[in-house]
DNA sequence: ACGAGAGTACTTTAGACAGCATGTC
DNA sequence: CTAAAGTACTCTCGT
């Protein structure tokens, strides 16, 4: 099928054509046969690479240039801002887009001048519970990586708002795209959606399982080329040596760096002279970027044209080794699942080193043929390979049937909604009632109905847990507790609002109301004792340390559990462990220091910082509305937390430009506030922090504009009663 | 006396969304 | 129902 054959816009047909797309791939062609450019809802469940964004954007195209608006719902921010720069390139159809995600927003209400919005599923349900008005005016959702329903922390979230967004909107279009799955015909029918199911790709896959020396895919073998005797690194060998590029997963952070670091010297021999220049270039821009030892380990294999990705390396620096990948410089990334269900990055072979990942409750497990596939759907890039391979490794004969049978000749998982639990329910049972999406028992089933969990197991199993949930936020007071219609209170609204778990909330009111005294870590042991919270792990040698803090600080403490009620102590000890690490960040440790100490990297640092910064926000926010103590100090540990520093800082930290380390500078130096620094010589300060952040310094502490306090509780009190909306305005 | 190699005990184990208001070193 | 791989350490044996 022609693009010029389909029925859209000259213009749209041109922009293709200019880009040099003249034809459909076949999957491609069904969706339209089947309705995409009629507004019909779809399922796509076709490989990765097979040209998903492509239809999405056709039907995206068709229904704004009809007056309609577009909402692109992504699992990840990393994914969020891939979509978002390539639907820039609209911007010469005069189409206008946005993007909304908790890092990178713009404000709410003026995303809705935006022709298409790209959110991920947590923003877009924050967005709903908001009640931003143009979410009204949406024609088409796209819902990228449906198969995410079956995810037990994320899926419950997805499906719930897709339900709030076809019942708000029934006309709308919805497109939902997925990986191959067992039951796609199932969730079609949840969303009344035509099915285009295929396993067509652009580039050929090459599955199979290599034993003894050689690769057996299904209906050919060959030999590998065996210059060491690591057969992970024969196979990247000799995918370099046919010029391709290698793509190897790991199951765990170490392995991930230590296969980098083993196979580099091998892989340096390889490299031509230009590789090597380029290669240097990027070190530099690793070293420029971070100080960690981890970070000069990522620098040597980048050197010998390796390297390693996983979510301990900050974003800045798994930008350089994927656009290292990308410019053919890097030969091979050792990688653990980070790169499977993330970005766009393929390579000529991928070789899955291990195929199983620890879980607490059963050990080492195989993993989901679901995620298989999406690791083996890395290999070809189109265009530039003439085919991919995808490997699995066995050591046994044994291993090898397993995983032919398992992982090759096997057809994907079920997805099975999440829904059914009080963890899951309990925040959008409170979100539904708080939005008027529901005001009586009854409305409130009945919008659970519309969800996958209802349409799987009928809503009948939803209704015990569904009483549970109620009862829990009455008890609580998220919920008006003598009237028989469900009502949220102001503080059910906020919590709603917040986007925190009801369950957390709850915790962080008690906690509040029955500490006496606050210390930095009171507060901060609140919120990591919180369900929203990201523990560390406890390792071994750090029994000792942790136990005897908790000894010393007894007192500051809430409640210390008995240590002779293992489970309970041992979990209580993790929260002390991530409670010291934020102590760490606040009080100005280096990094590297804190990375050593914890064993993290340091990814992992600024991850739980925000997390801990947003949790504090909300403390803060409920001390405030709820009147109890605490609410001055959260506050402040929100803005320590978000900068990484100790109170004295906090008065130069408002100065853009500065942060942690350039404030402590100039601290140390005398100048202790925006006051002193106003009476200091530029030259002094050009000394410390440069001349040119010292400009920007001066030029800002002339015009030094204070912060409004914050407005959620006013609005709430205000605003809320005649905007809220129920749902028979829909 | 020293080192290679086998055997053993111990340790550790992926990823990532949300509020708010704008720029770290 | 319920793990495995890497590593650090120890022991043994041969030179």
């Amino acid at each position: 099928m022609k693009i010029e054959s389909l029925d859209l816009p000259d213009e749209i047909k041109r922009f293709y054509e200019n880009s040099g797309i003249l034809e459909l791939y076949p999957p491609q062609a069904e969706a339209v046969e089947k309705g995409l450019l009629e507004g019909k809802n779809l399922l796509a469940a076709i490989p990765t690479a097979s040209g998903k964004t492509l239809l999405a954007e056709l039907a995206m195209l068709k229904s704004i240039l009809a007056g309609g608006k577009a909402l692109y719902i992504v699992p990840l921010r990393a994914l969020a801002s891939e979509k978002f720069r390539r639907f820039q390139e609209f911007s010469e159809l005069g189409i206008r887009v946005g993007i909304s995600t908790g890092d990178y927003d713009r404000r709410d209400e003026g995303l809705g001048i935006n022709d298409i919005i790209v959110a991920t599923s947590e923003k877009t349900d924050s967005l709903l519970r908001n009640e931003t008005a143009w979410m009204q005016e949406i024609s088409v959702v796209v819902a990228d990586e449906v198969h995410l329903i079956d995810s037990p922390d994320r899926g419950p979230t997805l499906e719930v708002t897709l339900a709030k967004l076809r019942r708000m909107n029934p006309s709308c279009q919805i497109l939902a795209l997925s990986a191959t799955v067992g039951n796609a015909d199932e969730l079609a029918a949840w969303l009344d959606a035509g099915l285009v199911l295929s396993e067509w790709r652009p580039t050929d896959l090459m599955e199979g399982v290599f034993f003894n020396g050689t690769f057996y895919c299904k209906d050919k073998e060959k030999p590998v080329y065996k210059p060491t005797k690591d057969e992970a690194i024969n196979l990247v060998l000799d995918t370099i040596k046919e010029g391709g590029q290698c793509l190897v997963f790991e199951s765990s952070r170490k392995n991930c760096m230590g296969f980098a670091k083993k196979a580099a010297s091998a892989v340096k021999k390889t490299l031509s002279a230009e590789d090597r220049e380029a290669l240097a270039g990027i070190a530099n821009e690793i070293m420029e970027n971070s100080e960690t030892d981890v970070s000069s380990v990522l620098e040597a294999c980048v050197l010998s044209g390796t390297a390693f990705h996983h979510a301990g390396l900050t974003t800045p620096l798994r930008e350089l080794v994927e656009s290292g990948f990308r410019e053919g410089r890097i030969k091979l990334i050792s990688s653990t699942p980070t790169l499977a269900a993330g970005l766009n990055l393929p390579a000529r072979r991928v070789v899955i080193r291990s195929y199983r990942r620890y879980s607490s409750d059963a050990g080492m497990q195989p993993i989901p043929v679901l995620e298989y596939k999406q690791m083996a759907g890395r290999a070809g890039r189109p265009r530039l390979d003439p085919y991919g391979e995808a490997v699995l490794l066995a050591k046994s004969y044994e291993e090898f049937v397993f995983l032919f049978e398992k992982y090759i000749e096997a057809g994907a998982e079920d997805i099975w909604s999440k829904l059914g639990t009080e963890n899951a329910l309990r925040t959008h049972v409170l979100s539904t009632i708080s939005n008027g999406f529901a005001r009586t028992r009854e409305e409130l089933m009945d919008f659970l109905e519309a969800t996958f969990f209802a349409f799987q197991y009928s809503n009948f199993g939803l209704s015990v847990v569904v009483d549970e949930c109620l009862n829990f936020l009455r008890q609580e007071e998220m919920l008006e507790k003598d009237s028989d219609a469900l009502v949220s209170t102001v503080f059910g609204k906020l919590v709603s609002k917040l986007y925190i778990d009801p369950l957390s909330a709850a915790l962080i009111a008690k906690g509040l109301r029955e500490a006496g005294t606050f210390t930095e870590l009171t507060l901060l042991h609140l919120i990591c004792s919180t369900p929203d919270m990201r523990l560390m792990y406890m390792r071994s040698q750090d029994y000792q340390d942790i136990n005897d803090y908790v000894m010393a600080h007894a007192d500051e403490f809430s409640k210390v559990p008995n240590p002779f009620n293992i489970a309970e102590y041992e979990w209580f000890l993790s929260e002390v462990k991530t409670s010291l690490l934020l102590m760490d960040w606040i009080h100005e440790k280096p990094e590297n220091e804190i990375c050593l100490k914890f064993g993290i990297g340091e990814g992992d640092i600024h991850a739980t910082a925000d997390i801990a910064e947003w949790i504090m926000h909300v403390t803060a926010q409920l001390a405030r509305l709820l009147d109890l103590k605490g609410a001055k100090e959260a506050a402040e540990l929100e803005k320590r937390i978000r900068y990484g520093a100790a109170p004295e800082l906090m008065d130069l930290l408002d100065i853009r430009s500065v942060g942690r380390v350039r404030a402590r500078k100039l601290y140390e130096a005398g100048f202790k506030s925006t006051a002193d620094l106003a009476r200091a010589s530029p030259e002094q300060v050009a000394t410390l922090v440069g001349p040119k952040i010292a400009e920007k310094v001066f030029k800002q502490i002339g015009r030094k504009e204070t912060v409004p306090e914050s407005s959620d509780i006013e609005s709430l009190e205000k605003g809320f009663p005649e905007r809220q909306r129920t749902i028979s305005d829909y």
